[in-house]
DNA sequence: CAGAAAACGTATCAAACATTACGTCGGCGA
DNA sequence: TCGCCGACGTAATGTTTGATACGTTTTCTG
């Protein structure tokens, strides 16, 4: 069986009439942008007329011109995802595997960095090193943990971080405490849960600045958030990694970091006194 | 000077009315297709409208939709005669440097990679994967997260998972259910945690099967543990970077929901329809 | 060489589309 | 508090586009 359309395309371009093997030819030269064209394009570059692109893609199955265009769309969506993997097949690895999992993810936070920009980074670290503000973090089912992360290293940067945890109605009682000076870190990726865009929505109507760590789909939380940095989840598996959210997470840390660091050092260097009592 | 279209947006999304900033991280969360598609469905899956879009477009500098979808596809097809040639940004690391911390965090994993065995984490699956072991995890001042996070995954794929929460006094409560059949994971990096040390110590004597999730100093509860496996911790910063204990930890899910495919797919299955309810 | 069938282009139409004009909402300053 | 300006969405419009019907040309067959 043909993986991609343009295999589908040769393996079948004997048994076509001339001025659809033309036309054929022509896409596969310029494979696939010709095809994401208007028909009319496509004709014109190929040498033939409208109906004949039309034909053809009639020919290779495909209802319509847009569903033609769908597929390709889809294709390229593929082979852009993994840009590593040229249009050779990925082979899904034996099952003992764990490369093909590992280049995912280091991919995945290649691909992820490639997007985020410092800039959008230094902006979130602006805001979550004005000591004036409150900093309350939460995070989804699986993103809770890198929310807990998060809290637990900014707390010993800098006062007045907190974590929301607890069951989500506790969460409501702490949105009292929140004011439009205060900033609401969310992790939320797929499946995106109720209980956040819920929590966002009223934490938004308080004005409260909202932060969104979210996946290359886009929480719904979006809507709200001042800040959206997106990571990409998607690996070889039936989950999703977090993997990049992560290191996305760490970067607001060592940011912050940066940004106090005399205070930093000082709370640590206290912390450690307290602690060896 | 900005070569990507991409880079573009990015950088002038600060000084974007709150709508076409949607807008704009949508295109960037889903780059290039979004831009491919039309505006309609362009404004419906940004959330904006069609107006949006096209003023997006305008202050961007394109004079029409037609133009700015040209643009997108030149970069595309430059793109993809050259797969290798990634939109070159390496960035090269101005102060603001991400850059540095971000290489730093992939060696880290590369070399974390390159020391632990496939061996190795096949062998610390198989112990997971046992159905009828019962999985204890549990995590130290930073690594707790991790434990959590992996707690919330294995939950999901068998029976038997749980994690160790709420003041260390309480761990020894649940000592007494834990027996020679039972797993207990521990993540545990500098600075080591005296708790976790006499945890693993109690739980051994006990004779439960510990598996050790540290650096590469090695935490004294390797002297406890049948498994031990070290991530590389350390970055160009005043803390200690867990993002190769992360990977770790979701390649051990990755390989229980690999080992147990059946049984997770049902689980899951079971779960979203008690979720639905 | 005659006839038919297939291939192809021209002309046309209806649907989808980008684009523009206009009204409404919300924030900011007087 | 009132009035203004920018941001945004709704609705209308003219254009583009994919699709189809039909006539012409080409090709194969007996």
């Amino acid at each position: 069986m043909a993986s991609s359309i343009a295999e589908t395309i040769t393996d079948r371009l004997t048994d076509m009439p001339a001025g659809e093997r033309r036309a054929a030819q022509a896409l596969i030269a310029s494979y696939p942008m010709l095809g994401l064209k208007t028909v009319a394009e496509f004709a014109q570059r190929a040498g033939v007329s409208s109906p004949t692109i039309l034909r053809l893609v009639a020919r290779l199955g495909y209802q319509n011109y847009a569903e033609f265009q769908s597929a390709l769309n889809d294709e390229l969506a593929a082979r852009l995802q993994s840009p590593l993997s040229r249009t050779g097949r990925a082979r899904p690895g034996r099952d003992g595997g764990v490369a093909p999992l590992l280049s995912a993810m280091l991919e995945n936070i290649s691909e992820t960095f490639r997007v985020v920009s410092a800039k959008q980074i230094g902006e979130i670290v602006t805001l979550l090193s004005d000591p004036r503000r409150k900093v309350h973090l939460v995070g989804g089912r699986f993103t809770d943990p890198i929310a807990r992360y998060t809290t637990a290293h900014l707390a010993i940067i800098r006062p007045g971080v907190s974590h929301l945890d607890g069951q989500e109605n506790q969460w409501r009682d702490r949105l009292i405490d929140m004011g439009k000076r205060d900033v609401l870190v969310v992790f939320d990726i797929r499946r995106y849960q109720d209980s956040l865009l819920h929590l966002a929505e009223k934490a938004n109507a308080r004005g409260v600045t909202i932060v969104l760590v979210t996946d290359q789909w886009l929480s719904p939380i979006a809507r709200f958030a001042s800040h959206v940095i997106a990571g990409r989840t998607s690996v070889p598996s039936a989950w999703d990694s977090s993997a990049a959210l992560f290191i996305l997470a760490e970067h607001l840390i060592a940011g912050v970091t940066e940004r106090l660091p005399e205070q930093s050092a000082a709370r640590i260097r206290e912390m450690d006194a307290l602690r060896r009592e």
